[in-house]
DNA sequence: GCACTATATGAGCATATAGCTATATAGTCA
DNA sequence: TGACTATATAGCTATATGCTCATATAGTGC
């Protein structure tokens, strides 16, 4: 592994940053199914048409999406399917935190209960 | 694959939210070798001591670092060591992203030479 | 050209946060 | 206890950005 210095970490600080919107995670989302034009993901993420259009271009510019134009439609797809890898591994992590949360919070109830028994 | 809802969109965007910073990134960067104080974390980063511990106390909140105090001083060490391979996982990205555009580069350098020659 | 639909963009507002300085808290040692 | 060091936090400013509304742009069919 190689030192990184502050202007790789930039780039990579800013692919991060591309991916920590909700909304564009469900656009991502959407997008895993095939490709979309912009009205169908205005309906699926449930937000205005001008929103998406934006979130759709920040996208684009990170590379994470393709753009299309055909006929008066525009349809994005996925441009950089480790996008998913990525939030694989994040699940994962998160899930594995909760379960070791859920196993303490376990230890709290069975004490309260000795506690309360007695 | 799950469809994931929006409370569960929320909390990935909120891990990558986390390493959305470059100077995040370059603190887990330094824990890659091992455990460091704030202290040397702050000499490290080459920012305040404050910004240190705030950024820090962020990535503890999100469960990426443990803290650790011991005497006068705090040790913070990777919680999560697949930070690593999402880090990975965008470097190469990057890289091909970049490779590809220097081919493209390439085609606009060799059409200037061959015009120029005209 | 004109009406219509689909997408993109600009202005303005509200919020989040990175950075700084100053200060508070906590531990150690005399 | 008091001085000293290490870390955390509070208050502040500046900036970035997500959201909405209104409008501009672009393609299609009459």
């Amino acid at each position: 592994m190689q030192k990184l210095n502050d202007h790789a970490l930039q780039y990579i600080a800013q692919y991060f940053q591309a991916l920590a919107e909700p909304m564009r995670l469900k656009i991502l989302h959407a997008l895993q199914e095939g490709e979309r034009n912009v009205g169908e993901l205005t309906e699926i993420s449930g937000c205005t048409q001008a929103n998406v259009s934006k979130h759709l271009s920040s996208l684009a510019k990170s590379g994470l999406v393709k753009r299309e134009s055909r006929g008066t439609c525009v349809y994005y797809s996925i441009a950089d399917t480790s996008v998913y890898t990525l939030c694989e591994l994040v699940c994962n992590q998160i899930g594995n935190r909760w379960a070791a949360e859920a196993e303490l919070r376990n230890v709290f109830i069975s004490n309260a209960k000795i506690l309360h028994a007695d």
